[in-house]
RNA sequence: GGGCAGGUAGCUCAGUUGGUACGAGCGUCCGCCUGAAAAGUGGAAGGUCGGCGGUUCGACCCCGCCCCUGCCCA
């Protein structure tokens, strides 16, 4: 009988944008003899590299990278998909030995792969319908359609917040249960799993935002939204909403100036910074060590060890 | 030196014939979140209404002086 695959854990690396999780991500994956798995919305596009801070693959130290440029700019992106990709490349790396470090931003990617996190199904012609009544009807009116079918989903869901109604309109439809509106148990689908958070201040990952973002213009970002534009950018669904790429389509239509366009993506950066503490923050399991202590990485690993 | 405009929430600005600031957008803070999640969405906190003095029962709103900012004239 093969070795249980609980003997290889898989390591995942959270925490807000610009926190230094990257760095981190590569010294864990040589350490551990692992490889790296994004779990990043953005960082799925081709092309999308300057705006999303991609690593290059020259910085990678030779550690194989999993599930970057999985899309074009025209192509949506969504969970239960990237759930699918992802548990497949660690089920494969687990498989051959080597430990899966998850890397990234986006925490209810993090939470679809690693939790037991089931999604209920979509369906495009449903879906469209369901728009299109938001469209012409409105929110408060589709939720009051919603309370009158599921009035759980209704309580849980704002009256104004349209595109949850319309999922759980879809939804409701789709498998004639109730669609809850409520996030799962924090439960890790396999125990052998490790979350580490890179603790930063506010104050600190601010300035380091507006690095980044400086760094970003000054080394072509327009013209790599310019490309992508030819590229049909404008058209995807996911794609033209990351931020920094809307910033700048918005410049190159001539609505904003570059330094307009510049400021908006610190900006939108900051705030976007903050959703995702308060969401990885919610969690207990994770194990949280400041970016900047000496002991960043021995710490990481003693955590890997434990489990 | 003179004239004009303006100084109201962290920022940009509304507003009241004198009666407790109705403020708004953005930001900040806190929260929600199951197939767009770098998305979507709710709430809260914040103001000696430039300073001093006067008129008035009562001034952010009227009067005087002063300070600051912008523009114009000299």
């Amino acid at each position: 009988m093969a070795a249980p695959p609980a003997t290889v854990p898989v390591v995942a690396v959270v925490g807000a944008t610009a926190s230094g999780k990257t760095g981190l991500s590569l010294d864990l994956a040589e350490r551990l003899h692992g490889e790296v798995v994004n779990t990043d919305a953005m960082q799925v596009y081709r092309g999308m590299d300057l705006g999303t801070a991609k690593l290059p693959p020259s910085q990678r130290r030779g550690i194989p990278h999993h599930l970057l440029d999985t899309l074009t700019v025209r192509e949506p992106a969504t969970v239960a998909e990237f759930q699918r990709w992802a548990r497949d490349v660690i089920e494969r790396l687990r498989a051959k030995g080597a430990t899966p470090v998850l890397v990234g931003g986006s925490a209810l990617y993090t939470r679809a792969i690693l939790d037991r996190f089931d999604f209920p199904g979509t369906d495009e012609t449903v879906r469209a319908r369901w728009e299109r009544e938001l469209e012409q009807r409105g929110a408060p009116a589709l939720h009051r359609l919603l309370a009158e079918r599921d009035p759980e989903a209704a309580a849980q869901i704002l009256p104004d917040n349209g595109r949850r109604i319309v999922r759980a309109l879809e939804v409701g439809e789709l498998t004639g249960k109730p669609f809850g509106a409520t996030l799962p148990v924090l439960e890790y689908a396999d125990p052998h799993t490790v979350q580490i958070g890179v603790d930063i201040d506010r104050e600190t990952l601010d300035k380091r935002i507006a690095a980044r973002v400086d760094a970003m213009f000054t080394s072509g970002f327009v013209e790599e939204v310019r490309h992508l534009l030819d590229h049909g950018l404008a058209e995807g669904r996911t794609a033209p909403r990351a931020i920094g790429y809307r910033e700048v389509v918005a410049h190159l239509r001539g609505e904003l100036t570059e330094d307009e366009a510049r400021e908006r993506t610190a900006q939108a950066t900051r705030r976007f910074a903050r959703r995702q503490d308060s969401w990885f923050r919610k969690d207990p399991r994770i194990v949280w060590i400041r970016y900047d202590d000496p002991d960043l990485v021995e710490k990481a690993l003693a955590a890997v060890r434990e489990v």
